[in-house]
DNA sequence: TATTGTTATACTCTATAACTATA
DNA sequence: TATAGTTATAGAGTATAACAATA
């Protein structure tokens, strides 16, 4: 068996998929955001940024709960002032999700503080093993084992 | 700012740690391995067969959960057989988790289908890159954003 | 006094199943 | 019929706070 690397890689998953470690992050990085930015809320927010204005049911594989999920996620969001349901005016049953723009600026804040962490924290490595290592994930999250 | 980097991972982890993704990944690999074991429990067995018997607040940090969390987990795998309560001979209030031959067993079956299934995904990468690759990430987990 | 394992409690989040409105 | 959003319900899992036993 040649599953060293292998072996390797799952016991550095098991740290990175503890299940502390989305809260501890978020609760770092969510300073003054308000109660409603979470590592719960935050996926709808940030998928609502890279994507556009969506519906619910049409969010719900990419944010990885089902509808009601979203919806309950959404009021809260709503609540807080940081998105905003409108009508589809493709189809009247649905409505889309869209951020105010209170709710990109608290988007723009935290990508930025996260990708600042995660450079910050990379500032040692050698030169031009970060650049490798951000392909290789992103590579390995598209066609990895959870795919 | 030079944040692509740093975004780039950000946006990677974003799909790594989707709540759904442990779970999808151990229904897959758990396969007649019985109730008690899943994305839950699995932690618990895993630290276990890693560092050898400990108690439940000694394993509360690995695991991610409180001692509360881990007799509430320890109490499911000891009802499947997976493992059992030792009085610790060191410490008359503690009792130390410890695997059955059972337990060892599903955790050695569990850690090399979990192997088998990303060195499988990881096998059209070139030569070497997987290695890198392991490499990086283990450095990444060990003094990482998360620490 | 402090810490151990355990349990009861309250809380959060979830999927499921309903419901109404629209396709 | 099927799918949209929403809500009530039940279930799982958690942290907190208690408890008795031991350090």
């Amino acid at each position: 068996m040649d599953n060293e690397i292998g072996q390797e890689i799952a016991d550095a998953l098991g740290i990175l998929l503890k299940r502390t470690t989305r809260a501890h992050l978020h609760q770092r990085l969510t300073e003054g955001m308000g109660e409603a930015v979470d590592d719960v809320t935050y996926p709808v927010l940030s998928a609502l940024a890279r994507t556009g204005p969506r519906s619910a049911a049409d969010l719900a594989h990419d944010v990885g709960v089902d509808r009601s999920g979203v919806t309950r996620r959404a009021s809260r969001l709503e609540t807080a002032g940081l998105i905003r349901r409108e009508p589809d005016p493709t189809d009247r049953r649905a409505h889309l999700l869209v951020l105010t723009e209170e709710g990109r600026l608290v988007v723009a804040e935290l990508r930025a503080r996260l990708a600042d962490h995660i450079t910050t924290s990379l500032s040692s490595w050698p030169p031009g093993e970060a650049e490798t290592f951000a392909r290789h994930l992103r590579r390995f999250t598209a066609e990895g084992p959870f795919v």
